[in-house]
DNA sequence: CTTTACAGTTAGCATTTATTAACTTAAAAT
DNA sequence: ATTTTAAGTTAATAAATGCTAACTGTAAAG
């Protein structure tokens, strides 16, 4: 294929591929390296250590994340289609990850390194404040329930496309991870109680 | 409080305590004995290996997802009722099992060992199997949408409630993983769009 | 040409980890 | 009263881990 990735590059997607396929306890510099045919010791040349390439994972995600959502939102949709559009590119950031980073999330947040855990937590109040205004804008617009907590509701977005992962690799499917997103959408949206 | 745990018990409370509130990264066998204020070594007169102490973790809340939801079916309510006071049986679990189960999955799911895959997995099947049947029923007597799948729906419960633990997890909350099960079974079955 | 910088190597160090072995002690069983 | 057992200790081992140091070759810069 394309051999042109740089060394740096090779890293951080190995990394990448190591936490989604193999878990935490394998993500090491040893299994790295071997992944892109160097030694442990040249890891050190790219990286400062294990866990700055972490952070460069996390960054990555959390960015495309963010984009993902400024995105939809500039669409100038309704407000209901702007919800639908940002959960929509919120899955395909999830596909192309395969999950890896809500696995991050749930070791690092707890790790006691506070580098991490300042990333992450800035990331997902962020995300949240995004999602919630338009919540709130649905709100307003009577479209939304009054009753709702629009920063709980916004997380429940986050972690349900997160469920969706642990499903995808609990049930070995193969192929996309959220079959039909627009199914999964209108189950969050309307219930799955009749009228 | 009440001191009457056998040290079996206080290793399997420590450990899932630790899971959830520190990270896989420090569920040692050293962190595991601080703890409960013994040895790393004393831990191995309890249990053959520290996998096991996560097998007794994961075992025990599945056993009592199952029971909770047998026992949901056996008062014989309505299905709507059913359905209702099985997430409220799951909650309940989940709260005293403070939310470690849903991060061991996340975790093992992914870790290439077939010990801990399997015995997941096969939770999963059953857990959705059972819950299926009472969606199904649901559909069958016109309370439940029809172009729903029952048993992508089922999942869907399994991943409000890992939702929320990631909700917990990332906001550093204490206390409650699930402030109001009531409002969370209610937009799972009503949605968060009026009428 | 020579120098310098880069990207890799091998070797090694300090630490941590899971686990075992050998010993102690106190309580229960005989 | 003696033996056995359970549950703890300390000490040790082997392997893995993160990371560093010293070295090597190559290729661009001067």
């Amino acid at each position: 294929m394309l051999e042109e990735l740089s060394t740096r590059e090779k890293i951080i997607l190995a990394g990448a591929e190591i936490i989604i396929h193999e878990g935490l306890k394998r993500f090491t510099a040893k299994n790295i390296a071997n992944k892109i045919g160097i030694t442990d010791a040249a890891i050190y040349k790219h990286f400062p250590s294990l866990d700055a390439i972490v952070v460069e994972i996390i960054n990555r995600y959390i960015s495309r994340c963010s984009q993902s959502v400024d995105r939809a939102k500039e669409l100038g949709l309704s407000t209901e289609e702007t919800l639908k559009q940002v959960m929509r590119e919120h899955i395909k950031v999830l596909e192309e990850t395969k999950g890896a980073v809500p696995v991050l999330c749930f070791e690092f947040s707890r790790s006691g390194n506070k580098k991490f855990f300042d990333i992450l937590h800035k990331f997902v109040e962020d995300y949240k404040k995004k999602l919630s205004e338009v919540i709130k804008k649905g709100q307003e617009e009577g479209l939304v329930k009054e009753d709702i907590d629009p920063s709980e509701t916004a997380m429940l977005f986050v972690g349900l496309i997160q469920a969706k992962v642990f499903a995808y690799v609990m049930e070995r499917r193969e192929g996309p991870i959220i079959k039909d997103p627009d199914q999964l959408i209108s189950e969050l949206f309307y219930g799955i109680i009749k009228k």
